[in-house]
Formats: C-alpha cells, sequence, structure tokens
DNA sequence: GCGACAG
DNA sequence: ATCTTGTCGC
C-alpha cells in the first residue's frame, strides 16, 4: 500500500507522477456549493492551519466555515505544494457540514511543471471538480491582459496553454488560473470571474484566507 | 554552470 | 508563507 500523504520528496514525486494520468482538464460545472480553500503558518512554521469556507452560487453566501490546525511535516517545495498544504486542506474541507461541488483552491492546478498542481491533486484525490488560482506563475510565460475587468491572457508553458492570467479587477494586477480537475480552461475563468466581486481575488478564497489567519490568531494566544 | 521557483 | 506602520492613491 501506498501512503496518500507521504513525507519522503521521493516518494511524493511518485505518487505524483501516479495521479497527474488522472487529472482531467475538461467540463463546466454548474456548482451550488463551492468551497474556498487555503492556509496559514504558525511563526515558526511549525504548524499550518487549514480552511475551507463554503459559500452558495451563484449567490455567494458564506453557508460554512470549518479549519484545522495540523503538524508542518513536508517542506516547501515549489512543485510539490500540495504535500505540504493539502493534509490541512482534505482536514477542514471534512469538517464542514456539506460536500461542495466545486472547490477554489490557493495555488495553481494545470500550470505547473508536471501539470498536477496543488488544485488538480485535491480534485483528483477527491474526485470533485477543482480550479486553482494563484497570484503569481510558477512555470510559464503570459501576456498581460488587457486593462478591463474579465479580460484575460494565456499562460503558456511548453508549447500550450496551461492557465490563464485573468483581471478580476480593474487597476489590479492579473490573477491566475489554472483547472484544477473535471472543469476545463473557458469554464475555470467564467467561474473564478464569476465569484470575484469588487476583490481581486474570488470571495471564497478571500473567506478562507480571512479564516485560516483568525485561526492562527486564536491558537496563538492560548 | 546560472537563474527560477505556487505558499 | 512570515516579520511589520504608515502612507500614497483611486
Amino acid at each position: 500500500m501506498h501512503a496518500v500523504w507521504p513525507d519522503d520528496p521521493g516518494e511524493a514525486l511518485a505518487l505524483q507522477a501516479r495521479l497527474r494520468r488522472r487529472v482531467v482538464a475538461r467540463g463546466a460545472p454548474t456548482p451550488a456549493l463551492v468551497a474556498g480553500l487555503d492556509a496559514a503558518y504558525s511563526r515558526d512554521g511549525a504548524t499550518v492551519y487549514g480552511a475551507a469556507v463554503l459559500f452558495s452560487f451563484p449567490g455567494l453566501e458564506d453557508v460554512d466555515e470549518a479549519w484545522t490546525a495540523c503538524e508542518a511535516r513536508f517542506p516547501y517545495v515549489p512543485g510539490l505544494f500540495a504535500f505540504r498544504e493539502g493534509p490541512a486542506l482534505c482536514a477542514a474541507l471534512e469538517r464542514l457540514d456539506r460536500t461542495p461541488d466545486l472547490i477554489l483552491v490557493h495555488g495553481h492546478g494545470t500550470a505547473h511543471p508536471r501539470r498536477c498542481g496543488i488544485a488538480s491533486h485535491l480534485g483528483v484525490l477527491l474526485g470533485i471538480p477543482s480550479i486553482g488560482v494563484a497570484d503569481r506563475l510558477l512555470v510559464g510565460k503570459a501576456g498581460e491582459p488587457g486593462a478591463e475587468r474579465g479580460a484575460a491572457a494565456p499562460v503558456c508553458f511548453e508549447g500550450e496553454a496551461v492557465g490563464w492570467a485573468v483581471r478580476t479587477r480593474t487597476g489590479a494586477r492579473p490573477v491566475y488560473v489554472s483547472p484544477g480537475h473535471l472543469v476545463g480552461h473557458a469554464a475555470a475563468v467564467d467561474l473564478v470571474l464569476a465569484m470575484s466581486v469588487g476583490y481581486r481575488r474570488p470571495e471564497p478564497l478571500r473567506a478562507a484566507h480571512r479564516c485560516a489567519s483568525v485561526a492562527r490568531a486564536g491558537m496563538t494566544k492560548r
């Protein structure tokens, strides 16, 4: 048997190689419940706070929140990010009172050196459609999207579009969107834009980021 | 060999 | 990611 969350980078690479074959970057889900996933770290880096916030869609109402504190076992290695935050994010997700139809993850999906970033990884593992939204590129090059909200430019890597630079807010830097699993490129961009209202990052991710920070603050006290 | 490098 | 206040701009 193989571990779901190996501690060894070599083992993680082998598992990622197997998971990447199951990634399906196609589909156009019409979710009713979307979960935003993000994490925060204790100042010494020994603890990962994973947060999952459930939103209704397209209404965008915050309907449930959950978080967990886990020991940060896996080191930060660009390309193996899922093995560092995945355990805490999955644990938080399990604490929600309902299962989402779509998950939004802070990080990349297919815009990854082996096309299997944390969004794709979690999507395949959970069997739930997923989308990755990152603040900056890990791989590839992207043109500057138009200045107005809604504009997008492809992220090219090894001769193919692996994601999109999306202007979710006029006047703000673009966000990088890529399919995680069971969602195509166009649908991923459309869904992220539909969830980005007034701010650069989509609402579920803003809420998850806040939830993780609050969890850390409340834990740091006592 | 020299950079680049999600959070 | 995290350490950190005020401050410039829409």
